[in-house]
DNA sequence: CGGTTAATTGAACGCATTCAACACGAGTGG
DNA sequence: CCACTCGTGTTGAATGCGTTCAATTAACCG
């Protein structure tokens, strides 16, 4: 069985993980419709998620109703891995997703104590950097520089060619912290500027990817 | 050798780690006067630290000079863990500090690997969890929901006492991602509210300890 | 005491938000 | 093919929260 990882890998980069082979190798296949919820905050931690195409996002609901999106997960992402025993995130598929699903159990019995651990670990960190970036990203960039950043994040490939913009204004918005105009009033300035292409609102093309680096401070 | 852990664990409360544990019993003592560094921004990862007395505090400076605070260390926390080679944060003495410091392959041969990693595990899960929190504290909190909250973690304990701030007001800002003058005015406008009580710029009470979490959203 | 740093307070400004209206695109059905 | 709708995105104008700049006060330490 022959995974595509990585093919498209925007928020937080990383190797091929082992963990993400044993839920590849040990898990079920499923699907989730758009908006599924595959689980809730507040559930039971019980099971992991290997990414297998589409994208999934999770979320945390404030009491008052405000959003926070936590992360974007693409193919090759192991989505379910939280610091303790409660899910402080919900995840949705934003689209239609496939994925392996293993309990933790399951892979334990599979490839051993030790090396699930080993294993854990490392998507843990992966997770931590994620966490880390995003704080700083919340912490002391503006509206300017956090789209840009966001732009970036969304293209870590080939620059010139187009890429595709899986979720929609909101969600850039809630992950952002910001409101969904001032991402639409930005996006405008930066095309304005030639820093960016919308040929339409979900496709973009990064004409300098310097110019927008050095925005993104 | 005996620890007082948690003694004083605003920040991320957690239980004894393990890890902790490993580098009190193997890892050498050392001191650090107030704003001495225990190491700086992009150095290599190489030893993990164990507060003993003091408290520790993270940073990362942005090229343009805007500084985000990261976390503050309580005795018993450990710092240092990363999600990659090198550190992303600089930890500096906030005020004078007694650590225990202890090399990774030290803690390796002493605990054995496998151990190792499940020590390292829950330490970064407990660091995953202080990203997360702070996350969301910058996400979707407002000036007085993130002054709030950070008094109430500061005071993790019993009410009524009496708390001490170990850092200054900046320090307060950068972590929270705001300006020096607006935590002192929101700090003014929460003990008109009689919702704290400052006798000095760093010590304060909370008298009623349910109106403040109400308030920290 | 003076000297220095930290904290508070005041007033004006500006970035992002809020509230509101409008435009666009994809379906759907007449 | 056009009309209608619904969801999504854009744009405009006004407000406000937090910042910025500036001055003052308080705390600390020789």
């Amino acid at each position: 069985m022959t995974l595509a990882y990585h093919m498209n890998d925007p928020l937080g980069a990383h190797p091929a993980s082992s963990l993400a082979d044993a839920i590849a190798h040990h898990g079920a296949v499923a699907s989730f419709n758009r908006n599924e919820e595959l689980f809730a905050q507040e559930d039971e931690v019980e099971r992991l998620f290997l990414v297998e195409s589409g994208v999934v996002r999770t979320t945390r609901l404030g009491a008052d109703g405000r959003r926070q999106v936590g992360g974007f997960y693409y193919p090759g992402d192991v989505v379910g891995l939280e610091p303790g025993p409660q899910h402080r995130f919900a995840a949705e598929a934003l689209t239609d997703v496939e994925v392996r699903v293993a309990r933790h159990a399951q892979v334990r019995a599979f490839v051993g104590d030790a090396e699930l651990n080993r294993a854990i670990l490392e998507a843990t960190r992966i997770e931590l950097e994620r966490a880390q970036n995003h704080m700083l990203l919340l912490g002391l960039k503006n509206a300017r520089e956090k789209v840009a950043a966001f732009l970036l994040t969304m293209s870590r490939a080939s620059a010139g060619q187009v890429f595709e913009l899986a979720m929609g204004r909101q969600d850039m918005a809630d992950y952002l912290g910001l409101t969904i105009e001032t991402v639409s009033r930005t996006l405008g300035q930066l095309q304005d500027e030639a820093l960016v292409e919308f040929p339409s609102a979900r496709q973009f093309r990064v004409p300098q990817r310097d110019a927008l680096e050095a925005l993104a401070a």
